[in-house]
DNA sequence: ATCAAATACGGCTTAGAACTGGGGTAAAGA
DNA sequence: TCTTTACCCCAGTTCTAAGCCGTATTTGAT
């Protein structure tokens, strides 16, 4: 699993949805003003979720987009992987035909880590997010306690 | 922290010389022979590694790269983290300038997930890697199992 | 002492991905 | 009919990933 800003980016536009879900369809515009995202890249983004259903569309005015299902039922790793379409992690290009020896020396390796990565991902659900954005404040305290204890990794903003 | 092929490869490379710690420098041109990296962009990655301090050159005939410290003491994350240098994750650029509500909505969440990924990482050091090169067949044993489990997973290959 | 080969080192160039911007069309409501 | 929205396409820009080439430096052979 690759990890970059435009996913990041779909993420941040998918709980801006689920902040409003219930409320109607949400338009684009909006979200890019309010997330600071350039509209035709939100186009583009919105094209694969939809494809990938997790979102629905409604045309015209009073349009926009609507989570295709349920906050709870949909994780930062399903968006993820709607935008960020896989590249092969490993050398061997697929499962099986790896055996000889050093060529696929990582194989093991990223294999292992992108399902630990995934599997946090997959537990990681829109409302899971809104609900720890509405609890923000006692949040941001254990954020900060935290930023202490591992002052120098935070620093380098990685 | 971002996870693309770049640290990956780097990650590969640094594996390679971990194998080989101990008899005299390796060369890239050994290092692109056997893990089908280009030379020129190995030269790239190992400048940064140099610069790093994670690895040592030797200039010359006979010449190459040694690991700067003990295989235990390099951890994936450094290396990722000297090749992939970090872009802003979050919108706010710094840690502090955020208050101002829904604008940096993705802070915390961000936050968190690099943490996370981050001290995972971290406590892989290539000693553990080089380790698990040599039990290899019990361990693709476990891995297969563990793509059993999770097959429609492991079958979008993430 | 000189030459040649091996190697690291660094700047330059190309391919592709990540965005940005604009145009046009279709649907739906006012 | 007009406006608002999604939807689709393409062209341009910027940045990263990846590859290429020239130069410096060391070693070993002559």
């Amino acid at each position: 699993m690759r990890l970059t800003t435009k996913g990041r980016f779909a993420v941040t536009a998918m709980l801006d949805l689920a902040m409003r879900d219930g409320h109607g369809p949400v338009t684009l515009s909006g979200i890019s003003d309010r997330q600071k995202i350039s509209l035709s890249y939100l186009e583009q983004l919105f094209g694969k979720l939809r494809r990938n259903a997790l979102v629905e569309s409604v045309r015209g005015p009073g349009g926009g987009y609507c989570l295709a299902r349920g906050s709870a039922e949909i994780s930062v790793a399903q968006i993820i992987r709607a935008v960020d379409e896989p590249v092969e992690a490993t050398q061997c290009g697929g499962l099986s035909n790896c055996l000889d020896d050093h060529r696929c020396m990582t194989h093991d390796l990223w294999t292992g880590l992108n399902k630990h990565i995934y599997e946090y991902l997959e537990a990681v659900s829109l409302a899971n997010l809104v609900a720890s954005q509405n609890t923000q404040t006692t949040d941001k305290i254990s954020i900060i306690k935290d930023k202490r204890i591992s002052s120098a990794a935070a620093a380098s903003s990685i």
